[in-house]
DNA sequence: CTGAAAACCAAAAACGTTTTTGGTTTTCAG
DNA sequence: CTGAAAACCAAAAACGTTTTTGGTTTTCAG
């Protein structure tokens, strides 16, 4: 067992078959300037001596290091992270397929992202990176284009120029939208995730497009900002209560206000599929565990995520045009969505 | 913003301040033999030449990466992973405070968890490893203790000589069982998590010491190990179903078993809480939200994360000796328990 | 004031690869 | 058969640090 106490190098690899440095490492990499039946020797006698090249050696001489860096940022909630983790899947299984490893950072908090990134890119750890959660204004990106560095993001900025991959949430907010209304809601309330980032103003946009389509009024006093804790939705419902008429129907921008809002309607003796529709987005597992179960919008994570690794892969192969994909989110029908009865709208 | 396109290294600084570059290096690196004034002379014209030390040349000549992996196996299922999250939460806070970094590795499977952790160590990534999922006879922690290879794992294997944190799984299934014993239940039944896994036996023992504590007499039919699927608890309450006497409680080793054994027995017209106790381990996020609410055991994981990251740290310093800690859960009493009662025992 | 020890710093070697450069052998069209 | 191109390989340089070795200056006990 602990034969192999001395780490074998290149150097033994090349001694041990009569071959010089440079064309056993031309050999591994797979050039195409070495006669295949001593590339067959060479990958041979690697294994079987167990060499295994030095990552940071490799890396230093050829400034690559064949690994890609997701960065996730804090703070996260228990309840976003089957989202993240998804995603990461199909990322992994694309870079993998081609030799790349999938390594994962955390930022602290948001200050640290910035220099989370800079720290990868400037100390030579990464040859991309992966991100989410990108804001209508992007320091992050700005600082990645201006260093031409290779990223893809998960969601946009405005200004529109960069690679990304994202859920159409225009979309998902306009179908919510139109879905309560053609069940014969009128007064319907947004609960909307932090617009700091860039998809909340996407799910708006949709939003205010279907209310628009159908010719109702916007009122600006039914779209509330929610920010990302637990009891976030709760807030916002209290807040909707408070005011003069408490509309018929919610649409979330995610599940988590979502839920949190049917906790704290609950208290006020309002039945939720009853009383008031719900409409939620992510379709998290807990949507399917609570009774009744939250009609919301599921999205292709796994294949998500694997169009995002193909774009870093093309990205490194050369390609320099940026590559964008919007996905259409499915809508999951369960019981927190009801049609408008005239009741409701007379209580609260 | 693009006048630092040429990359900036020790060289620059140490021709910027007259000095070489080695002691540029030490001054940087903390050595003691500089002078106070030339140290604080480097450090602030690092920052202001935007100096960062290559990782890869760094890492090549003195062998350390400071950089901790976490290897991550698959399959997982969206519900372990609030579990793995806080935890490394954790772990990352106290690497961080020291100056290393936590990075997360993915194996894709049940075999090439040794690889990849022979990858890590081999390529020299890392200066120590992370992992769980541990199980009694374990291949990874035998060729990590043969290569003297730092590692901390969460759960132990059933030699117990190295380094790990653990829940005390043994006290959870007896306090368990002991609770549901003193509500006057006889018939208990056990849905074990996978026995190929190390506190599953735990578990079992707790459970199995209550039962004898109490005179209870040992039925193997009521011990059904479950898999890590998402309906793993449905199928094991069929099986229990199909035996002659239903169980009047259930001790499920984790959340998961126990939310899918309750879903499936309502489907049978069996109330949880009123015809059958259920008790769950693991207080995931689903336990609070469903209805009634799951009696289950939290663990401070985010602490034990911090203990883990102590760990590595002080084998990192160089202390050999194996440190180990149990950690005891706290019992979170809600609605899926309940008293014995003679109908309970009649019916089914 | 003296000499040893401590403080401070520089030069050069080394980490283990990949890449560049160039030399020799083989292939093959004409 | 000839000569150019292709195939194949070796030697040496290079990547950007840290560490080793050793030299000079400063401090300070006696």
């Amino acid at each position: 067992m602990n034969q192999s106490v001395k780490k074998v190098g290149i150097r033994e690899v090349a001694s041990h078959l009569g071959l010089s440095v440079s064309t056993v490492s031309r050999a591994l990499n797979g050039y195409n300037d070495v006669n295949p039946s001593t590339r067959e020797r060479v990958e041979q006698t690697a294994v079987q001596l167990g060499y295994k090249a030095s990552y940071a050696a490799a890396n230093l001489r050829s400034k690559q290091t064949r690994n890609i860096t997701f960065m996730v940022s804090k703070p996260w909630t228990k309840f976003v992270d089957p989202f993240f983790l998804s995603l990461l899947d199909g990322v992994e299984l694309v870079l993998r397929a081609q030799g790349y490893d999938l390594q994962i950072v955390m930022a602290r908090d948001y200050e640290k992202e910035i220099e989370t990134i800079q720290d990868a890119v400037e100390s030579n750890r990464c040859d991309g990176i992966l991100f989410g959660r990108t804001r209508p204004q992007d320091e992050r990106i700005e600082f990645l284009e201006d260093r031409k560095f290779p990223f893809v993001t998960v969601g946009r900025t405005l200004k529109d120029e960069h690679s990304w991959v994202d859920v159409d949430h225009v979309d998902i907010g306009y179908r919510a939208t139109e879905r309560l209304i053609q069940l014969g809601h009128r007064r319907i309330a947004h609960l909307v995730t932090p617009l700091r980032y860039t998809y909340s103003h996407h799910s708006q946009q949709g939003y205010r497009q279907a209310l628009a389509d159908h010719g109702i009024p916007h009122d600006p006093a039914l779209e509330v900002e929610c920010y990302l804790s637990r009891k976030t939705g709760g807030d916002a419902a209290r807040e909707l209560l408070s005011l003069g008429q408490m509309p018929t129907a919610l649409y979330c921008s995610n599940d988590m206000i979502a839920l949190s809002a049917i906790e704290a309607l609950r208290r006020f003796n309002i039945q939720v599929g009853k009383d008031i529709a719900v409409i939620g987005s992510d379709d998290m597992p807990l949507a399917a565990y609570v009774d009744p179960g939250l009609t919301t919008f599921r999205q292709d994570l796994d294949g998500m995520g694997m169009r995002m690794g193909q774009m870093m892969l093309s990205m490194l192969s050369g390609i320099a045009e940026p590559q964008q994909q919007k996905v259409k989110a499915e809508l999951i029908v369960r019981g927190t969505d009801m049609p408008y009865s005239r009741k409701n709208g007379d209580e609260a």
